[in-house]
DNA sequence: GTCTATAAACTGATAGAC
DNA sequence: GTCTATCAGTTTATAGAC
């Protein structure tokens, strides 16, 4: 690998694509989000993305995939690295705020705002993302101390609840800053963790 | 007016036009809601729904303050005929359930994720909508009796808790049915209202 | 109020040269 | 791996007849 090429150089164009697509549809849903709009943005052609990802489903597949990837990874981390589970939740839910700040939402919230519309392989992938997030959830307050537990005894749905109330303040509160979703979402785990 | 009309026909087709293009984008989004679909739905031409419609933003904004207005109305119902906090709550909670019912999101919360693609009078509507929302639960449960409330302190906080926790779980149970839905927000209320 | 006809731009996608 | 060129279909919108 050139020791001289810059970071962006180094990122393969399959990548770039990715980036550029995730953060348009974050911010603009998928039906809004052309091969026409990522070739512009990367000073490239629609025939080079298409060689890179044949079809939008293609393309739609891979970016959820990926997606669902670096959140098990973000989520392993915080299981390993906190303690307490009103740590693991806050940090969980502060994994959010990037997205916010760059002005978009959940990749998998926007995309299940136009389920009705995705590809097939897409919309499973979306589905897998949210089952993930539960399953990881639900695991994490079942396994808490009962001393940290205020009282529940239904961790699914306690992770249910929180994973809508995330996906939910992201929708309602993107025009007003991060610090709107900070707040809702304090107020959501001093119920659940002392 | 002809009193052999059906219901169908006794509607105006400005009415019709705005019916479909609310039941087509509850399900798919803004961007994947067009003339040409309208027009199919209705067997018309995409020249007749520009006829009372100029544009796009033109139909969404009506459309929007249409919706505004009908839940309205259904609010006002709703603070004239529940007594309780727990009335109101479980009565407004429900009224979304038809939407998921016939497969659809809260309009707002779909127009809320395409949210940079709108024209800017649709966006407007859009948060009114949420304003509107939280206004009035901020007001019902600060009027809640004190041997009602589940010792809250801060209404706004609550009712933006509330709007949150609804238009997610719209998001992230719409493939479940509304059973799922209806567990998650029995639950919320449960930790509101006694 | 609805139609036919049309425009200009954009969409996802492909063929073949470099 | 990227390009030029092109396709058929769609999108929003307008002009003018009925």
């Amino acid at each position: 690998m050139d020791p001289h090429a810059t970071e962006t150089d180094r990122a393969s164009t399959a990548t770039r694509i990715l980036d550029a697509a995730q953060a348009q549809i974050q911010r603009r849903g998928y039906n809004a989000v052309s091969y026409g709009d990522l070739a512009d943005a990367l000073d490239l052609t629609t025939a080079a993305v298409h060689y890179h990802f044949s079809s939008k489903a293609d393309l739609g597949k891979a970016l959820v995939a990926r997606y669902r990837q670096a959140n098990a990874d973000a989520r392993a981390a915080i299981q390993e690295e906190e303690e307490t589970l009103r740590g693991q939740l806050e940090r969980y839910v502060e994994g959010y705020v990037g997205i916010l700040e760059s002005g978009g939402l959940c990749l998998c919230g926007v995309l299940a705002a136009d389920d009705e519309t995705l590809p097939a392989p897409v919309r499973r992938e979306v589905r897998g993302f949210f089952a993930d997030q539960e399953d990881w959830l639900a695991e994490i307050i079942a396994d808490a101390d009962d001393a940290e537990l205020a009282g529940h005894d239904a961790p699914r749905e306690v992770a249910e609840l929180l994973l809508a109330t995330i996906e939910g303040a992201m929708l309602t509160t993107r025009h007003r800053g991060p610090d709107a979703y900070r707040t809702l979402l304090r107020r959501f785990i001093d119920t659940v963790a002392s």
